[in-house]
DNA sequence: TATTATATTTAAGCTTACTTAAAAATATTT
DNA sequence: AAATATTTTTAAGTAAGCTTAAATATAATA
């Protein structure tokens, strides 16, 4: 299967978990930077293949096939960021850069190295899932996002939800690193933002970040 | 530039090292599994991006720039064979296979971060000379292939220029490991076929394995 | 050297993965 | 509910990287 093909599928998988759960022709094109209209007609490509069910005007809905193909390219993609940040003095986003190229170019014999090579890592440098060899994601998340906590808990990083340069810039000069603790002292309601201490900084964050930063209670 | 570009530029570039040295469209074509009319016509494509010197029924040239991204492609792959190798439990042939792929996804930033890694290597697991950055092969290569070795001397193995499975599985079995030492026993001029003593084992080769193992003198 | 064999080139055509523009359907707003 | 805006789909077209078949040039051989 090509990459266009992979990574059309990784996108309704991405796109079917997130909040807006919007996995029509439109929303995966944006996703990908192409065209409406070359989505739709990749949809009806990926239907003949049993990758996905179309029916004109829904949502793209993944089959088993298609899930499990999304699940392997999520997987390779992971563990080529857990390694990269393991041997490299890399940025997060650079290693997702990287990650998002080596992903389509590995075969599972290698994969299965990388993790085998890792400990068989549960999780990948910003906190998400690796699928085993089976595309089985066998643990559960409990984190919720920064904008769901309660005022004067502190919490542990679990995840940081995003490929976005900046925001990773961001996360790195202020600490906000995949299991680092965190004190919620305020949540502004009104203006939806969150005010945060770290390190013995304060810092005030907006839902674009609180949003994306996921945390699990600190006990 | 594309995935078929740089193998393009690349196949050019080791056939034009090899003995044959022919650079022909049909020998790129052969080597790259492609027809004939396709090398022909890529030929003339990346005159047009001034990668190499064309001209009808000619030995395909590669320019300056041309010979900068062959060695380019040569640098990353040879890095990912020397990290894949380190890290990792593969065959050789494994691992060539797996840094066909990755070579054409990597990063310049990404191959001089492997390449610091491994402590900046001057050879892969072949023995195969790795550019550095600019391109540059620094190493001079005083090896000989095994072919014109002889009688009663004893070499070190430098180098192993191949990429058949079939042969890396016999070179693993008996031995033939770069910088294992042989002693080459005796020399089959009129059949071409060679005698070497390896781990207290005789093996006779013929001239399609001694002409791809390459050896020093040991003194 | 003339003939035959081989290699290269040209020409026409195919598939994949896109594009833009217009038509048709669905969503949103008043 | 009607009008408007947005999305999706269809249609037509493009570029890259191949293919096969036929024409042409080069290389090998008798």
């Amino acid at each position: 299967m090509s990459v266009a093909i992979e990574n059309f599928v990784k996108a309704i998988y991405k796109n079917g978990k997130r909040d807006n759960n919007d996995t029509k022709p439109g929303n995966i094109a944006k996703e990908l930077g192409i065209s409406n209209a070359a989505a739709t007609d990749m949809a009806k490509k990926l239907a003949i293949k049993d990758l996905i069910d179309y029916e004109k005007y829904q949502e793209l809905k993944l089959t088993d096939k298609g899930t499990k193909m999304a699940l392997n390219v999520v997987r390779k993609h992971r563990l080529w960021e857990a390694l990269l940040f393991k041997l490299f003095d890399l940025s997060l986003h650079d290693i997702h850069r990287e990650a998002e190229l080596l992903e389509h170019q590995t075969s599972d014999l290698l994969a299965n190295k990388i993790s085998e090579y890792l400990g068989n890592p549960k999780f990948d440098p910003h906190g998400d899932p690796i699928p085993n060899a089976n595309g089985e994601i066998t643990t559960t998340d409990t984190s919720i996002s920064l904008s769901n906590t309660k005022e004067g808990k502190t919490y542990i990083i679990s995840r940081l939800m995003s490929d976005d340069k900046e925001f990773f810039d961001f996360c790195a000069q202020n600490g906000l690193k995949y299991g680092n603790t965190i004190l919620v002292s305020k949540q502004f309601s009104k203006n939806k933002m969150t005010q945060i201490s770290i390190n013995n900084n304060t810092i005030l964050l907006n839902e674009d970040f609180t949003s994306i930063i996921y945390v699990n209670e600190h006990h």
